[in-house]
DNA sequence: AAGATCCACAACCGCAGGACC
DNA sequence: GGGTCCTGCGGTTGTGGATCT
């Protein structure tokens, strides 16, 4: 039926993210909010495809992630989950607050997936594997423990310890990717979300104490602070884990490069269909 | 020290489904 | 009702770092 391409592929560009595109994308959507994905590209100045920015935005930057590696009691969630829901990992992710499907599916797989097996559980079916598969001592005994054993976990199953919403497997419950839908002022992000973000308090906390790399990713700036100058502070003295993380051109990363003036260009192109990308 | 292999994670791809016209 | 657009989802791949030989 001759669907449309998400993006043309001439001039979009591909792997990882720069800091500079990064920049560009939370400074756009701190501005806009989120709205029309295929539309970011063009408004942002960006060369790639909404969808890139989608998942750029929901699986790294969004503000209300957590990061580093699930604790035990998320991971025994994310198990107790996966035996009721299958591999639905934006589900499961509905019901870890600050976690993404992309996250949980990844930890799921170089994780979850070998412990249940050395456990002797299968990570499918969530039953114990065959007895032919002859379990060392210390294996079965693992396998005893397994929270699988323990079959009668209710619908709000929460852990000591695990930051999660209660399990209720009703549609209708809770889920934080409905903050997705399309533009308004809800969807601007909500400035005290950063508040618990290490990238965007980074990005915008004064030249004060550095981040912890363990994350409680507890944050910083007072509300009243306006982005602009935040922005305009010295992020990589206070975010040397950032640094870690991709090979950003940090000192490309200046925020006056995007402004008012970026964006209206950005629209008019786009309502006049000129694409100069 | 260097090459090979493994591992973890970010990003991409293709499809499905809902909304809109 | 059908076509198109847009977004979200789940599976898969690519890449860089870590570890092993």
């Amino acid at each position: 039926m001759g669907r449309q391409p998400c993006c043309d592929k001439l001039g979009v560009k591909k792997g990882p993210w720069t800091a500079e595109e990064d920049k560009k994308l939370i400074n756009f959507i701190l501005t806009n909010g989120q709205c029309c994905w295929r539309a970011v590209p063009k408004l942002a100045g960006l060369r790639r495809c909404g969808k890139s920015c989608r998942l750029r935005w929901t699986n790294y930057l969004r503000p209300d992630l957590k990061r580093g590696l699930l604790n035990e009691a998320e991971e025994q969630l994310v198990i107790d989950l996966h035996a009721r829901l299958g591999n639905r990992w934006s589900k499961i992710a509905a019901r870890l607050p600050g976690r993404t499907d992309n996250e949980i599916k990844n930890h799921w797989n170089t994780h979850i997936k070998k412990k249940l097996l050395k456990m002797g559980i299968d990570p499918v079916t969530h039953e114990p594997l065959h007895k032919e598969t002859d379990q060392d001592p210390q294996q079965s005994h693992a396998a005893q423990k397994s929270p699988q054993s323990d079959s009668n976990h209710d619908d709000q199953t929460q852990l000591p310890g695990a930051d999660v919403v209660p399990v209720n497997l009703d549609e209708n419950s809770y889920s934080p990717t409905d903050q997705n839908s399309c533009s308004d002022e809800s969807n601007l992000p909500d400035a005290n979300l950063y508040e618990n973000d290490p990238l965007i308090s980074c990005l915008f906390q004064d030249d004060n104490d550095p981040p912890q790399a363990d994350v409680s990713w507890e944050l910083f700036p007072s509300p009243e602070e306006n982005f602009d100058s935040l922005f305009a502070t010295s992020w990589e003295e206070n975010c040397p884990w950032l640094l870690d993380c991709q090979d950003f051109g940090v000192h490309d990363f200046d925020y006056g490069c995007f402004n008012d003036m970026e964006v209206n260009n950005a629209l008019t192109s786009l309502e006049t269909g000129n694409d100069d990308q």
